[in-house]
DNA sequence: TTCGAACCGTACCGTACGGTACGCCAGCGA
DNA sequence: TCGCTGGCGTACCGTACGGTACGGTTCGAA
């Protein structure tokens, strides 16, 4: 069930998005150690509307992990007329976009908050992070790689494991050493190769799936 | 540098190596709730020897991760004679240990318990981590891969590229998504495809780095 | 103008937990 | 037997933080 995965933007008055940026921000900045205090600080407004809004700490987390989650747009990939150029630059989209939401900042944030909870068995904060990564990407993925192979464009049986090869193709170890904090891996030294990275991942798609055994 | 990394038994007396066992045991049931009063309970020891023994909190913390991190050993692989059969084989078994470590309860507390930690840059657990995951991984491949090289059965320009490429091919979304909890994702489900997924991993690579392009 | 709702700021409470102090016992060398 | 050292158990302290209460202010509606 999708319980309250479901955000848009009435979800919350502009005060108390306002509220949760400023809450988003003392995460990016202290890790985990966001206090009430520190957030009423912050926005500017009192622990007891805190409350009154988001009910607990966990409620807040919670509010603000969704909130920023469901911003992570997927570019929107025409499906309509599909060629292997059109394919390969449909995979590139998708490595690049994956690439660039990964090594953010605030992604990194937000996964380590989830993980953090998710050693707790407290709240679902990893659900709405998988929904809102990982599985919102297979579920705009599959249907291209599906119409490509309908197209004869593509070959495999289950287009699961196409969709996980993929995914392991792009992201490789750079999330995990992301979120382990490595050190010899920053942001911009990331940023500077996605171009690469993100031509080698569909190259290397291709050349596993691509019905033509060649580019 | 690899700072306090070594870890060797004599590190730790049996005793100390006892209340390090209770600290780990109670990692996993209790992420990382972990409380010095519980930690001296279970390990029916109190709570001045700790401080005495590890200095604060972090440092129990560090021991503990330190001390079990450096448990994960690797597979030795023979390395003298090399032809494709053995290559493979080689292969399957880094993939195997690599999935199977991942998948296991401590894996999975010791990167979440490092990642929490990664969120405040409080001490290097991540680094402890990535040295003995990843990192040792890479160091005990890489010359697998290299003198398969020399030996004509693979093809690359960059063996750290296609270290990268074997370990994302190995772990996929696997471990991302068990370290946020995913609930459709047990361990039982992930072992019982193990077989598979090592061989098709190796399939994979052997595909795109293998000197011919069959099998 | 008055009323009330919403909300800010701050003071306050309770508790959990890191860290320390101390009394006590067991083992062991002299 | 004496005394010393290492370590157990427990009581204790200080603080940080989640959560609550309350007075004061703004603002819109009647």
């Amino acid at each position: 069930m999708a319980l309250a995965i479901k955000v848009n933007e009435e979800t919350f008055t502009p005060r108390q998005q306002a509220v949760l940026t400023a809450a988003l921000d003392l995460l990016v900045e202290n890790g985990d150690g966001l206090t009430m205090t520190a957030v009423a600080r912050r926005a500017s407004c009192s622990k007891e509307t805190l409350y009154k809004w988001f009910g607990d700490r966990d409620g807040l987390l919670t509010a603000t992990v969704q909130w920023q989650a469901a911003k992570v747009r997927m570019p929107f990939v025409d499906r309509s007329h599909i060629n292997l150029k059109a394919l390969r630059g449909s995979l590139e989209q998708f490595a690049r976009d994956l690439l660039t939401t990964i090594i953010g900042e605030v992604s990194i944030t937000l996964n380590r908050t989830a993980i953090t909870h998710a050693a707790q068995e407290k709240d679902d904060l990893g659900n709405i992070v998988l929904e809102n990564g990982p599985m919102a990407i297979r579920r705009r993925l599959k249907p291209i790689l599906e119409a490509a192979r309908d197209a004869r464009l593509l070959r495999f049986t289950s287009s699961e494991e196409a969709y996980r090869t993929f995914f392991g193709l792009v992201v490789r170890d750079v999330q995990i050493r992301l979120l382990l904090g490595d050190k010899s891996l920053t942001q911009s030294n990331v940023e500077a190769n996605i171009e690469a990275d993100v031509k080698a991942a569909a190259d290397q798609f291709l050349a596993l799936y691509g019905a033509k055994a060649n580019t």
